[in-house]
DNA sequence: CCCCAGTCCTGCGGGC
DNA sequence: TGCCCGCAGGACTGGG
């Protein structure tokens, strides 16, 4: 699922590619499936990009922001299945958006394939854009946020800290899958409540939160059994590989070689730990 | 304001 | 073999 290194995976594979480009034409694929509805309706939208240039591809978070040269900004949020693609995607029934598109002579197709179609397609005037995606509607970027703003943040709060990582109000660009992989890093409890978390563990944290995004992004995402996240060449990522808890119910923890994985649920969402390990 | 449960969407796997 | 149900979790919404 994409979160935050599977988005800047697919930003850096599209980037060079499709800054400077020129929007030819915008389509919509015509799949059986329940079409998604970009904002603004989709006739309006191809009107106001067709013919823009991409000045700029950039990670949002967990979406991609692609800047026009007329200061619009068309932004992407794959969430669950959501893929920006260069190459063929996975399957053409559920390719949902093609960008047709032109750099110097070189004329190519930009897609957004999405399986499960909870993906959201929007195009943002500047003033828009700061309405909507500005700084009290989002965190700091999890790879930016300094333990200073960490400290800042926690201390307001009592939820446990795995619910807490998942705001994207508090930090912003961490997801459910590397929640669990970086409090095992880290070696705190996806239990512990926030206010209670002590100076030496928020200096565990906001290292092992770099630790894990930074190298999940070098092995380019994570690519689950259901095969579902690829890159910008259809290619699967290879984090899975390194997985420690996620997913890994009942396994011994490969951390201690003791206890055995745990799973619990919390605010609705699987979150897997080892007790030993995180106390 | 804070927080939580419910909602969207599709494919898959388990149970019968 | 086929059907039904629950589950996966991005972010948003409504209500306590």
């Amino acid at each position: 699922m994409p979160e935050l290194p599977e988005v800047e995976t697919m930003v850096r594979g599209i980037r060079k590619a499709v800054e400077g480009a020129r929007i030819v034409s915008f389509k919509r694929s015509a799949c059986k499936c329940k079409p998604i509805s970009p904002t603004p309706e989709f006739s309006q939208l191809a009107k106001r990009i067709t013919g823009l240039k991409i000045c700029a591809v950039t990670r949002l978070a967990k979406r991609i922001v692609m800047q026009l040269e007329n200061e619009d900004s068309l932004v992407i949020e794959p969430r669950m299945t959501g893929l920006m693609l260069l190459a063929d995607p996975p399957s053409v029934e559920h390719l949902r958006f093609c960008w047709e598109l032109k750099q110097g002579r070189k004329q190519f197709d930009l897609f957004f394939w999405d399986r499960r179609g909870l993906g959201t397609l929007k195009l943002y005037s500047p003033e828009e854009f700061e309405q909507q995606l500005g700084e009290n509607k989002l965190g700091p970027d999890a790879l930016v946020i300094t333990q200073k703003q960490w400290q800042q943040r926690l201390k307001k709060t009592s939820r446990p800290i795995k619910v807490a990582m998942l705001d994207q109000k508090l930090v912003a660009g961490i997801g459910n899958l590397y929640a669990s992989e970086i409090l095992h890093l880290a070696q705190i409890s996806p239990l512990q409540p926030c206010d209670d978390i002590s100076e030496s563990q928020l200096n565990k944290l906001s290292k092992a939160v770099r630790q894990i995004l930074n190298k999940a992004i070098k092995h380019e995402g994570s690519t689950l059994s259901d095969g579902t996240y690829r890159n910008a060449l259809n290619q699967a990522g290879g984090y899975q590989n390194m997985h420690r808890v996620y997913g890994k119910e009942s396994q011994i923890c490969p951390t201690c070689g003791n206890a055995t994985i745990t799973r619990i649920v919390q605010a609705q969402r699987s979150t897997f730990f080892c007790s030993n390990c995180q106390p």
